[in-house]
DNA sequence: CTGTTGACCAAAT
DNA sequence: TATTTGGCCAACA
């Protein structure tokens, strides 16, 4: 046994967070049954192959902010997808309303 | 092997 | 409410 949990785990999840709802990245590690690898999680969404197709833009930090520079290309981009599907930014933040697991 | 980095987090201040 | 601090741990140099 090597990593705590495999990428796939990470997708399968992924792959089923609807539109218009966001999760965090603890709450991801969680899932798959590993709380302290919440910054695993962040770098397995960076592995993630361009043309995918999941919704990485569905994962913000704890805080409920995007966990990109903030103005950086990135930032901006995750911002975008994330309104486009009715995800508005307040100070930075998504309003709580939007998230999918408030318990896991 | 040691040391650093990072799409993080919760508690303390 | 906002910022700082300490912890976390796989991946990488």
């Amino acid at each position: 046994m090597h990593a705590p949990f495999s990428p796939s785990d990470i997708w399968f999840i992924l792959d089923k967070i609807p539109s218009g709802t966001v999760a965090t990245y603890g709450q991801l590690a969680r899932m798959v049954g590993a709380p302290s690898h919440a910054r695993l999680v962040g770098n397995i969404l960076k592995q993630l192959p361009a043309g995918s197709g999941l919704p990485w833009h569905r994962i913000v930090n704890s805080k409920g902010k995007i966990s990109f520079p903030e103005s950086g290309r990135k930032y901006l981009e995750q911002q975008k997808l994330l309104e486009e599907e009715g995800i508005t930014l307040l100070n930075g933040k998504v309003s709580l309303k939007e998230y999918q697991w408030q318990g896991d």
